[in-house]
RNA sequence: GGGUCCGUGGCCUAGCCUGGAUAUGGCGUCGGCCUCCGGAGCCGAAGGUCGGGGGUUCGAAUCCCCCCGGACCCGCCA
């Protein structure tokens, strides 16, 4: 019996009653309130009071008479002047929550919210590049949204989308054809030199020179024509990116299943097809007259009539399509409304073993997608506009209910700090913090950055485990560095902008990825040293218990209820956030309270308190992708 | 100019969606704790008009409106 379980069971005896008093209005929420108040509150009386026109506690004491029946219940106190205040019988419940935790593993707490098929976009990076750490947000969170999701009853399909056809690749290639950049490099990673070096080196000489723009322009028109030299090439040079970057993303825990590549979608004529499914929308029109004579446009501004000043161009006079209109394709492609196949073929094998599939036209296994009940799509919060356009032609073709689907899964972007700027990039920066920028060279690499935080941590594995070989620790370096980068982009809110400060990110104390493993190593090691296991029947003496066992196990109990909440908002930080206020208690727990020494019945309980620990530390790794290592 | 998002002790941050009982942690500062399971740790202290104002409410950091400050978006570009 899970939390959850008994939560419910509360909210349907308390919403039966609401419903026999012809109150339907107002929803049962419950809270988990401070120890003393008890396991679970009800504050739902204050909300009645009006309506029923009586005092918050007298309504308290007619809810009291309603939750008798609660299997697990102790007892039930009115506080706050009409806070319902509900105790659980606590040996019970802890005893079946800790036997169900340790026969059923990290799967304790599975659950289901409806399924169905969830087709998740992220990562996306244009292939001339190697990934920096704000890609990082979205690789970190796009993975563990895929867990999470998993987790909670959804199947998830994962997408990573190759921009193999815009000016990006084209300046990289501009620099291979005509600056005399090496295609063949191999002293190092091949992205970070087509980031690092090509792309910053042409891109400048191209902005300074129309003869090179005017090629460039010839080059992307190759491109979108394929089936020429220049588009070969450019597909070679983008494969022996993308190859890099996958290696990264592994890094960060992230795989795929199918990677889309923008020109097999221009080669294989979707474009046409969807615009002929999009023509057809009550939003959009042709334009016969005016400066946007010839125009497709779509109405998305509040405006009365169509107007191209203020509303979308979809097709341009030219015939050809904007991004916005190429976007809109691509979504309903992704949502399984357009049908069109692509061609598919076996790109990788990634670490876990799964394959990546890669769209390969004109030859392959013709895959054509299903319809998904959410489309996720995790992109830059400077997207938001373009995102909502996409969302409103969805809703002028297929109604609100479909258009709901399509989500615009949004972060804000990451900073640099002006000490980092100055002191690693040599960049002068005024302000507290700068934004990135890959023209400029003002980023942190991931791998860079990565290897910096491992090396830095290595010594310190070294001191602390001399019997270590050199092999295992440099994998325990490697797992800290990941956990450390990821508690930073994931324990903050989307929505605010992250300022990465490099000495910041390499302290590895307190509050960070870090601290969170130190005390799984710790309770590993304590089970380590126990001479003998627990079984799992023993549950615990809940009475020979102390302050810092109740408070461990009791926190320890809300996981259901963080995970549920996570799931319906789809948000990975409160999980994360969960992690870290959990290592705390049991850091506390740990200077406070001897288990290997103490007295025989309270040292099992201990050990068992222990276990239940490590598997609810197990599945938050599991969800959030932060690793853990059983020694630091 | 129009739109979206953010604003919580010197600095960073949780809580905001779904209003509820003393606002969460961390950095920094000051002071303690290793004869004891891992000190990458623990304990304590000082530090708060939750940007400002108004409204709704029995009750607002949380919901609504206005204002201020910051970020982002607003091309037949991608």
């Amino acid at each position: 019996m899970l939390l959850t379980d008994i939560g419910n069971n509360i909210k349907r005896k308390v919403g039966a009653w609401l419903r026999g008093k012809g109150i339907k209005d107002i929803e049962v929420t419950l809270e988990i309130p401070r120890p003393e108040f008890g396991d679970l509150s009800l504050p739902i009386a204050f909300k009645l009071a009006k309506k029923l026109r009586k005092s918050p506690n007298e309504i308290a004491k007619e809810i009291i008479g309603v939750l008798r029946d609660i299997p697990y219940l102790d007892h039930v106190e009115i506080a706050g002047g009409g806070y319902v205040n509900i105790y659980l019988n606590r040996e019970k419940f802890y005893s079946d929550f800790i036997r169900k935790v340790l026969e059923e593993d990290i799967d304790f707490a599975r659950m289901d919210l409806g399924g169905g098929l969830v087709r998740l976009e992220y990562t996306s990076v244009n292939p001339n590049k190697a990934l920096h750490i704000g890609h990082a947000r979205n690789v970190a969170l796009g993975a563990a949204l895929n867990s999470l999701l998993r987790y909670v009853g959804y199947d998830v399909e994962l997408i990573n989308y190759i921009d193999d056809t815009g000016t990006q690749m084209a300046d990289i290639i501009l620099g291979f054809l005509y600056l005399g950049y090496d295609a063949n490099y191999s002293e190092g990673r091949f992205d970070q030199y087509c980031g690092d070096v090509v792309y910053t080196g042409s891109h400048e000489k191209i902005e300074a020179d129309e003869e090179l723009k005017r090629k460039r322009k010839d080059i992307l028109k190759l491109i979108e024509e394929g089936g020429n030299v220049v588009s070969s090439f450019t597909r070679m040079i983008a494969e022996k990116v993308l190859r890099e970057q996958l290696k990264t993303c592994w890094r960060l825990g992230a795989e795929y299943d199918r990677l889309v590549w923008e020109s097999d979608i221009v080669w294989s004529g979707m474009h046409k097809k969807g615009f002929d499914i999009i023509k057809r929308s009550r939003i959009v029109k042709y334009i016969s007259s005016g400066k946007y004579a010839g125009c497709w446009v779509a109405k998305v501004s509040g405006s009365e009539e169509i107007n191209p000043e203020v509303d979308d161009v979809l097709v341009r006079s030219d015939g050809t399509m904007t991004y916005v209109g190429k976007d809109s394709i691509f979504a309903l492609w992704k949502m399984g409304l357009l049908g069109h196949p692509l061609p598919f073929i076996e790109f990788v094998t990634q670490p876990s073993g799964r394959i990546a599939y890669s769209s390969s036209w004109p030859k392959g296994d013709l895959v054509t997608l299903d319809e998904c009940t959410l489309s996720i799509n995790i992109i830059g919060i400077e997207q938001a506009k373009l995102q909502k356009i996409i969302q409103k032609l969805i809703e002028g073709l297929y109604g609100e209910d479909v258009a709901k689907k399509y989500i615009h899964y949004y972060y804000n972007h990451v900073w640099l700090s002006s000490k980092t700027a100055s002191k690693y990039l040599g960049m002068e920066a005024e302000g507290k913090a700068v934004k990135m920028s890959g023209r400029k060279g003002l980023y942190i690499n991931v791998d860079t950055l990565l290897d910096k935080m491992r090396d830095k941590v290595l010594s310190v594995i070294r001191d602390n485990n001399p019997d270590l070989d050199e092999g295992e620790a440099w994998k325990i370096a490697e797992r800290i560095a990941v956990a450390s980068l990821k508690y930073l982009l994931l324990s903050v809110d989307r929505d605010k902008i992250v300022v990465f400060d490099l000495d910041d990110a390499l302290d590895v104390t307190k509050e960070s990825g870090a601290y969170i493993l130190y005390s799984y190593a710790r309770a590993k090691s304590i089970l380590r040293k126990a001479e003998y296991d627990v079984p799992a029947e023993h549950g615990i003496s809940y009475d020979l218990l102390n302050d810092y066992d109740k408070m461990l196990l009791r926190y320890l109990a809300i996981t259901p209820v963080v995970i549920l909440e996570a799931g319906k908002s789809l948000e990975v930080k409160p999980l994360v956030n969960y992690m870290y206020r959990l290592s705390q208690m049991f850091n506390e727990f740990y200077e406070k309270n001897p288990v290997l020494k103490a007295e025989e019945e309270v040292k099992a309980s201990r050990l068992t308190i222990i276990r239940v620990y490590i598997v609810v530390m197990n599945l938050l790794s599991m969800l959030t992708g932060i690793p853990l290592v059983e020694r630091m």
